[in-house]
DNA sequence: TGGAATATGTCAACAAGGCTGTCATATTCG
DNA sequence: CGAATATGACAGCCTTGTTGACATATTCCA
């Protein structure tokens, strides 16, 4: 007669000896969802401000977090087509956040670059996503900031986690050395 | 003479006698955005077979949670207007995916279920997202995912916090329990 | 030197998924 | 019975993503 076994809930089949699925981990998927809404909020109200929205906020963070990014390189970090880009790039140009300079080597090239106004803004942004990961941590005991940076570096695909961790800086956190 | 503080970084202006502007938290805030997004671009993949977006993936996925919800309650729970709702909502129905029952005291409301077909493609959904995580927790050492769960939870808005970790029966987990 | 490859821009059309505003219907409540 | 409630539906708009096609300037290579 056929025994349930204890893992086999939620009607995950009987496999021929393979291991039965596990239950899904419902608790983190949700809350990975609400913590992402609420983190990205902050930033959507002080847009509004600006009439911009999430698109024209990432480009802004990235623009001014690596002065004279090229064209190819923010559509491949964001992985967005040139028409999306371009849309917003063309606002934040226009409005004067950002600013274009050719290519030094290359002339095709244009380098993008933070005013100071898009310093500014982008610092401003940056600062009020900070406050709630500041509060966060208040809340929580010593470590946890460390454990948290690599949980969120394991959640990466690891084809980009190596370029992420290398831009951030992080390669002294990479879990195989974090193991230990 | 002025001594410029360890902490005083950024160009924080000296604003007589307050706490000097922390840093912006660069890391992290660029660690969640790569990090959501890899994780919700799993069920994007396997939803484009359904033609289904995100959209009404969250609708499924909380109708599942939940069965029995009501219109008013996956509103307050997604924060978007019926319209909005109204569109994916219908699509779930007409396609056999969510199933709607009268309210047994109050028949104006409308309670959802998830079909069979329904509870199929939510769990599938989930076991591919539980998937991420469990990778992410074989590669973190023991206690990695308590602690980010602790994180997640912080990083809500703290009026929804307590509704969320019900739903979730998280409560033990609760930040001032948990530091002792 | 001239043609191919590259970096980028642009125009058009479309789709998903938010939004507001307005009005209709059924039901319940006082 | 009339007001309040739960929901549906229509219309139109916005943001931000997509594809496809074509233009321009520049660089690279044979």
């Amino acid at each position: 007669m056929e025994t349930v076994q204890l893992g086999d809930v939620l009607g995950s089949k009987r496999n021929g000896g393979e291991e039965p699925e596990p239950s899904p981990m419902y608790d983190i998927i949700e809350l990975f969802f609400f913590a992402y809404r609420d983190f990205v909020g902050d930033a959507d109200r002080l847009l509004e401000n600006y009439k911009f929205g999430r698109a024209h906020h990432r480009v802004l963070h990235f623009v001014n977090r690596q002065p004279g990014l090229k064209i190819a390189e923010i559509l491949a970090i964001l992985q967005i087509t040139k028409q999306s880009l371009g849309r917003v790039l063309r606002e934040l140009l226009d409005t004067g956040y950002i600013e274009v300079r050719p290519g030094p080597v290359d002339r095709r090239q244009r380098l993008l670059f933070p005013t100071a106004k898009g310093r500014k803004l982008a610092l401003d942004l940056a600062r009020l996503q900070s406050k709630r990961f500041a509060r966060v941590f208040e809340g929580l005991p010593p470590g946890a900031y460390d454990q948290a940076v690599r949980f969120l570096l394991e959640m990466i695909d690891p084809g980009d986690r190596g370029a992420i961790a290398e831009r951030l800086r992080l390669s002294s956190l990479s879990p195989e050395r974090q193991r230990a």
